[in-house]
DNA sequence: AGGGCTAGTCGTACAGTGTACGACAAGAAA
DNA sequence: TTTCTTGTCGTACACTGTACGACTAGCCCT
């Protein structure tokens, strides 16, 4: 599942990122101690321990110790719910990035790693479509500040340092989507990646045509023994990630 | 919203893939004419043309003038639907690939354009998350199959020529995946890019603390008033998929 | 021709979703 | 004490995938 955000008024949705109003609440009832914050954090827990998909309003409220609805005097839909989360999450990646003392590739490198890790740790980060309209809170700001000093210094000019970053990220994220996926597909199975492929690949060899195929029949099963599986996430984040710095150090360096 | 694929039984997803048996219906009532082709055909038109959300199976089933439950006479799920669509797409690859006379570059850099293209045609594509258990039937296996023909004769052995093809692919779905979700939240708030961009760039200048983020604060209205945009998936793509491909170029030729 | 069986059709029901609406109550202000 | 504001939350609506079981149309066999 992929939930979309970036609905709802920008103005409203930055208000709330930066906790610009946070209203000091004065009469109410019952669940005294709710705040912003307090549904948010929740919220996260409930994605890390149980999936995004286990984040519904009515569970969440039930987490809370209220009602549902009550949540929509915090936060005014799922939607906005789910910005926060997303900024709160980034605001991670801080903590997970040491940029060292090498040069831009080193520092660029430990940005991949950082952001794989934070990707670890919040998976459900990956089924949120953030691509379109990232929401601008400290959270994303700090990394995508972050990702910018790494690559500061090298020459490129402002548009090409954005592009380098984005690019990056969007491997990384591309790349551990990978593993969310087949996380999620097990859970969903009670099948390992690797009994799955035990399962299909015989059949497939009968089913398939070698001469419609030629190449996929020659590489194909090699590949497929070498990973246990017909993909395997770990090793495609770290063969595209070396690619990927030498086709920047292309543009960088001017050479490899 | 995303789907999950990939579950159900390994052996039953790869007979129906490649229609092995295709029961030739012998006592049946009023809906005569339905077949697993054209319960697949109906559903990809109308991801096509409503979106993935409007695929439901009672909604599939109106348009084929049928009830909900009829559908599972020919599908045992709604995940191996989804695994019969993305199969029946993605076997239009070949029409739109030509590799050309040029080299492998020119080939990978062709496999990129088509992949891009088929998305456009069909943008459901990447909200079904395929990557863990791809339905590995004939579309799969065509454009695979090309795929692996483009970085054939490279010298690269079987697994960096599947490596270099999933990494390739994994940056056409990610980045094309920009705009998908750009489309979605334009239609979900009746707000385009631009006028959003509009709308938050200011506020979030006033918002934000430039010591907090020097860097950002360079870089970001640099780039975002290029773009126009917080992001712009056209420019990303064609910008990435340079710095890809003299990636793999050092890896191939032993430099750029 | 008649009986039995198989296999395709599909109405109903269940547990779940986000959230609009409106009733209620608790505390602050008059 | 009365009035007003503001937070709480029960109910309802339209929607999802699909398990279950009833129904029936057509085929095969006698």
């Amino acid at each position: 599942m992929t939930e979309i955000t970036g609905t709802g008024d920008p103005a409203r949705s930055l208000s709330l990122l930066w906790r610009l109003v946070e209203p000091a609440p004065r009469g109410r009832g019952a669940a005294a101690g709710l705040s912003v914050d307090r549904v948010v954090d929740a919220a996260v827990a409930l994605a890390d321990a149980e999936g995004l998909g286990a984040v519904s309003m009515r569970r969440l409220a039930t987490d809370l110790d209220v009602g549902a609805m009550t949540l929509y005097t915090y936060v005014p839909a799922k939607a906005e719910l789910l910005d926060l989360m997303v900024d709160s999450a980034l605001g991670e990646f801080a903590a997970l990035y040491t940029p060292g003392t090498g040069g831009w590739r080193a520092r660029l490198e430990a940005v991949a790693r950082a952001s794989w890790a934070l990707y670890e740790r919040h998976p459900w980060l990956l089924l949120v479509a953030a691509s379109g309209r990232p929401p601008l809170g400290p959270g994303v700001l700090t990394k995508y500040e972050l990702g910018l000093q790494a690559v500061d210094g090298t020459g490129l000019d402002e548009v090409a340092m954005d592009a380098v970053f984005t690019l990056v990220e969007g491997f990384v994220a591309g790349t551990a989507r990978g593993v969310v996926d087949q996380v999620a597909a097990e859970e969903a199975t009670g099948i390992t990646e690797t009994e799955w492929w035990e399962a299909t690949a015989p059949i497939l060899d009968r089913v398939f045509d070698p001469e419609r195929f030629p190449t996929v029949t020659r590489v194909g099963p090699v590949a497929g023994e070498a990973q246990q599986a017909a993909y395997d996430p770990r090793r495609a984040f770290e063969f595209g990630l070396a690619r990927l710095l030498d086709g920047i150090a292309v543009l960088v360096d001017g050479a490899a």
